[in-house]
DNA sequence: GCTAACTTGTGAACGAATTCACAAGCCCCC
DNA sequence: GGGGGCTTGTGAATTCGTTCACAAGTTAGC
């Protein structure tokens, strides 16, 4: 298959949640004019982006709503549930551990660790804390799908060799620094640190 | 001058981020090679972002670590302090504002602020959760350069809206739906269902 | 069944961002 | 002070992503 541009899946993203609302007020077919118009883009972008994984639409009409909804989902990957671990229970870990919207997608929680003899034990949000020693047991056993690192900084890349060596393939890190992983894991960072500089340098640089 | 790219800004605070920890370590210069492989680019990326900017390097030599270092925090507009509030004192606003992160890098949170009763008045990191209807009243007073929004989904936009109209210009919006703002106003977006949705589809779609 | 009004799907054109490739400059050592 | 070994800065080439533009298909109304 031809590479997608993470752009182009980001997009399908925001096209997903518009369609389940479409879903939920009962509306049957949208166009990509409208769909584009919510997300900020353009009608030749959608069709170009769905275009990419087949045709799913009518000419003259448009796409029907649960049908549309449905490939994405499916073009996502999000058939399924997906087993997901925090490695790091701090401030972060425990917002993300009770976020509603995790499950509703399909992203279950299944464990929980940190390395502090304090919080290991402690319950959590429906999870007990769990002592770091045993992720790679653990994972060998319950074969979580993602891993989402929430750890200090100066931990980050021992924590992600150790989950990579555990056989993990998706990493979604918290630390504001740049991670190496081997080709076959995907990692993706969310760096606040970095969208706020963003708009520190768009302040500054103001025409 | 010349439109700058988002990515290269990106860029540039991740290469601060190393030249700080060179710089830290007392390293006198650095090759435009050794920024790109710890950054995850190439030689040739590291020089021509650094080029849109002048040419701060020594030929044969590389860049001098602490003259880079000031000239990156120039560039950003990292050299004065911002002034941050955060609207929304739910689990991701309580995570952010006591991340030590903000402050040593000059982003100063100057109000939180909620509108459940059972919030406001109590106390935070040294910060007591004002009333949101005080926003425009304060914004007018404390002119704050740059609002965190962490509202639940369905209450982002009207929210981003009361922030724009009383005059910030600067929004990081942590909840999951993309916001019209007018173009003025740099809106950027946190969204981790997104980036866990690029998970599943990196995970979906192996070769 | 024909026409008018729409909307999709997609090559082609365009534009933006990255990579290439090399001249120009600097340092060190002999 | 001249040569060899580096490294920058930058036009040119390339790759990648977006936008344009239009043929082809669909529906509704008459």
């Amino acid at each position: 298959m031809k590479r997608i541009a993470d752009s182009t899946v980001r997009r399908l993203s925001l096209y997903l949640r518009f369609l389940e609302d479409f879903e939920q007020r009962g509306l049957e077919t949208i166009s990509s004019d409208e769909l584009a118009q919510r997300g900020g883009t353009t009608s030749a972008q959608v069709r170009k982006d769905l275009s990419f994984f087949g045709s799913f639409g009518k000419r003259g009409l448009g796409y029907s709503v649960p049908e549309l909804s449905r490939r994405i989902r499916e073009i996502i990957g999000l058939g399924r549930e997906w087993r997901v671990i925090i490695v790091g229970a701090g401030k972060i870990g425990a917002a993300l551990a009770q976020y509603q919207g995790f499950a509703q997608r399909g992203f279950h929680i299944v464990a929980v660790y940190d390395s502090s003899p304090e919080k290991i034990g402690r319950s959590w949000n429906s999870q007990t804390i769990r002592d770091i020693r045993q992720l790679e047991h653990d994972t060998a056993r319950e074969k979580p799908d993602i891993a989402v690192l929430t750890v200090p900084s100066e931990a980050a890349q021992a924590m992600l060799d150790r989950i990579v060596k555990a056989g993990i393939k998706a990493v979604l890190n918290f630390a504001p620094v740049q991670l190496q992983a081997p080709p076959d894991v995907t990692v993706k960072s969310v760096n606040m640190a970095m969208e706020l500089e963003g708009l520190s340098f768009a302040l500054t640089n103001r025409d």
